[in-house]
DNA sequence: TTGGAATGTCAACAAAGCTGACGTATTGTC
DNA sequence: GACAATACGTCAGCTTTGTTGACATTCCAA
């Protein structure tokens, strides 16, 4: 055995050793730098971070969403959104109204701005998956996600599901 | 055509709709949680952050690697770094000896603790990217990298590939 | 009707990133 | 040998984004 493998292992089990598992962890690592960079570019201009990149991107995707429903599915403590979310209030990116039903609810949108950065934050991260997709193939495609899935806690993936497959 | 897309884009280009690089994103983004999960937890007992595991990470990965290098494989400014490198070196995880050749320079090992404490941190990180390739199979594995890899920017690739070969 | 649960806000603090300036030791070059 | 460049460390100060604790409002159920 020229690899050092036990005769049982085979090929089969090839892709569980430690080693491709290390190149499959770096490579989220650097990857992940690379899939944050291009909005990290554009909320820079607008001294924004990537926390209120997500609050965008899952109010767009979650129109009326409360602030709770938003928490769950950010995973951050509600005094670390609520900060955000306050100036983006602010700066009149995203409108929040009290609930009809409960009032003690808030009701999340984006603005026509918030609309606007939305479009311009996941444009250039379109991009870089665009190019990362033609690249890599249809099939690659795929085994990304499939990876990623498998990858994700529970509650994750239940957020991940209930998104999956809404209208954009 | 009830797919109600034009017919010559087919089958073949149906993995780069927007809809499509929106499920990716939302991939990563959940993911990507879910990959950094287990290692904070054991960072959290210790007072380490994600900082410290990066650092880790890489002394363990380029023994003897100088405080440049690391910085330029971490991304991150001199200053961040050392707050952390600080610590490490404080705590007896990791060691600094001046260069041979290069006097200016810092050559970074792990100590035994540095080491054991990698080795746990590791070890989770692995456990849950074995279960998500056993999950989701070979071939998805090769997609997942493949993607992961078209989607580093320019210099991350270079410091992936030139550890990619290396023995553990 | 009242007490507890749920929703959201404010205050204060910590981790970890950043810029800029500066000091020291060492190296290499003119 | 003088002097610029390099490698590293550090101080000060700021920003973003996470944390816990305290608190007001609203709803619901005993």
């Amino acid at each position: 055995m020229s690899d050092g493998l036990p005769p049982q292992m085979g090929q089969s089990l090839l892709f569980l050793t430690d080693e491709q598992l290390r190149k499959g962890i770096e490579a989220m690592f650097f990857a992940y730098r690379g899939f944050t960079a291009d909005p990290d570019r554009i909320l820079a201009e607008q001294s924004y971070g990537r926390a209120h990149h997500r609050a965008i991107h899952f109010i767009h995707r979650n129109p009326g969403t409360t602030v709770n429903n938003l928490l769950s599915i950010l995973g951050v403590t509600k005094q670390s959104l609520n900060r955000v979310l306050r100036t983006l209030i602010e700066d009149g990116l995203v409108s929040s109204t009290v609930g009809q039903r409960d009032k003690r609810e808030r009701h999340l949108h984006l603005t026509t701005d918030g609309s606007a950065l939305e479009r311009a934050l996941s444009d250039a991260q379109r991009d870089r998956m665009r190019a990362a997709y033609r690249a890599a193939g249809p099939e690659a495609v795929v085994g990304f996600r499939q990876v990623l899935e498998a990858m994700m806690d529970e509650d994750s993936r239940h957020h991940y599901e209930a998104m999956k497959d809404r209208p954009e």
